[in-house]
DNA sequence: AATGAATGAGTTTTCATTCAT
DNA sequence: GATGAATGAAAACTCATTCAT
């Protein structure tokens, strides 16, 4: 029974779908018709909306980005100092809707995608650049330039790590225990001078 | 012209060039054909010798973690006191034969394939006990059980991390500094015990 | 913002599309949609009125049919003498509106389609006999039965071969040296008996 | 039971099954299955042995377009006088292999893909361009090099209406009878100097 | 030991067609 | 009268795998 405006549903349906059957299936033996019938549609449609599997598992990937981009922007402009920021920055790379397994494997799958997909590759750069830039605005008020830029490398690396281990772990991973983590790293290589 | 003895050559050309397939055609990608030819062998050799696709990339897995083992083997052998054992660690998930493109991309390419794969899992997480046990085993000499078991997660968190970024840098990656900062969070967190 | 009286509107939009839809993606090619949304409507409009894409097509070969027909037949109602009626129908085959690309493609692409489908063999083979008719008659005013016949089958050939060839010269076609070399070739033919 | 040194041989069968499936299919109708079964093999062969449906198309019309190009350099090889060259030609373009059904609708059916198939286009011409200079080489000994150019132009006008017009008549075409009338023409076109 | 030949199952992709609105 | 939504069947294409030689 179709109706008008189905579209933006469909799209969605489809992103989330794709999500799910990555994490179930794998990025390689993910088929359109896992996706499609999961989404409830068939792969036609799929095609249809979207273009084609590679193309719609670039808008999953886009729309991952954008949602994690939104999460720590909503963050920060809550934030009011410096130490505020990098908290904002670390929770929201931890975020409830970003921090659970299916998410988790697609996130990775995407880094792996990007390694031999140069679109893939460019969305992620402009999201990494962002992170680090955030880190470091932040992280400036607080220390050195130089010393700031260490500390969010350091920083971006444990946060992209802890995902990873979290991805293979049996249990349900733990936001808070994983944010707690990567802060207590953070301000303990800024204490030195922070005391 | 076949010749006698030919099948450890063969397995070994075989393997270097699923890393290299993986490595600039990514694991969704691999064909036996790729790897097949990329070796100089028909693409029937290769089932003949490992017995399928899967197998031939997990029995790639296997050399990757076992020359990974070697190298902080090697390396712990070596070192006297518990600071020096840590070092092997960290240097050893930094080697040379390691911290390349290729091996790279290999190597986040399994880990992301042991999310769906159970034998890709299972080795994998043997690897990462084993990681951690040394980095344990030498940390706790240096400060409380608890303590030790924190910096080790967060240790095992940052070499995948650094692992996963530099691969998506444009330069050559960097090991040496790599690992300093490794070990520069270690120390650091070891730090105030330590003072 | 649906109207009364569409439906010629549209069914001629619909041809004329179809037309040049296959000019430019080749009969092979082209789609419903491709000839739906050049006539500026839904696919589904384009079905409700022609009831499929066969019919669609057949629909646009009648026309060019009948179009050519009376072209020549207005041309033929003119003329005075046998030699008259000859250029009417030679001239009518090079009419403006039919000697342009993308009346040829068409032309050409249903030539083609007449070898596998009965109907469009059907339309075809009326058309041809009239043509034929139209020429003979004339010609058997100026000379023999059988020279009429030879030289009818010639001029025919001649026609045709034009078209196919003109389609794929670079500049756009030139109907009138097209039919003085008909007609020149014809009445050369006739010229013995003629002088 | 696979032999060695197949390759020539299947992509000579696929070659002879697409023209013939093109033939009792149509163009737009044939399917690299319809092909590949009625050479005996599977479709995956086909797609290996071609690399895809256009592909083995192309492969087809450039083997069509040798065949032509060699039945005619035979006959001129043979051939003593300018009349003699001409006839060549001619009956080249008429001969037994090349002149039947299934071989007409073949060559038809590439005359209107060429309408929007580069590659084809540039085969199609540089036949045609070698087809008229033959023409015009023979009929430049024997009239002015105006008047050579005309007759030329018609008889290779005439030579592929004869083509598009055998392929609608239900019976097998006659080659000789085709010749004749193009020669014909030509000599009647050549007659009043040459007489 | 090694290969080229061949297949068939599985996947993506395309489209005419249908239909609720 | 007209559309956008949706499908399903059919087609192209890919590839691991098998096997005779």
């Amino acid at each position: 029974m179709p109706k008008l405006g189905m579209e933006p549903i469909r799209r969605k349906a489809l992103i989330a779908a794709a999500i799910d059957s990555i994490h179930d299936r794998g990025m390689a033996q993910v088929t359109m018709n896992d996706i499609a019938s999961r989404a409830g549609v068939s792969a036609g449609l799929a095609h249809h909306y979207f273009g084609g599997k590679d193309q719609l598992l670039l808008a999953t990937m886009r729309h991952l980005l954008a949602e994690l981009g939104d999460e720590i922007q909503t963050r920060l402009a809550g934030a009011k100092s410096p130490r505020g920021r990098i908290r904002a920055v670390v929770r929201g790379n931890f975020a409830a809707g970003q921090f659970c397994p299916a998410v988790i494997s697609a996130w990775l799958a995407f880094y792996v995608a990007a390694q031999n997909d140069t679109e893939a590759r460019r969305l992620l750069r402009v999201y990494a650049r962002r992170l680090e830039s955030n880190l470091l605005h932040a992280l400036r008020e607080l220390t050195s330039d130089e010393n700031a830029a260490e500390i969010a490398e350091m920083a971006a690396a444990l946060i992209d790590g802890l995902w990873i281990r979290r991805s293979l772990s049996r249990h349900d991973p733990d936001p808070d225990s994983a944010a707690e983590l990567v802060e207590h790293a953070i301000f303990q290589a800024l204490g030195r001078r922070d005391a």
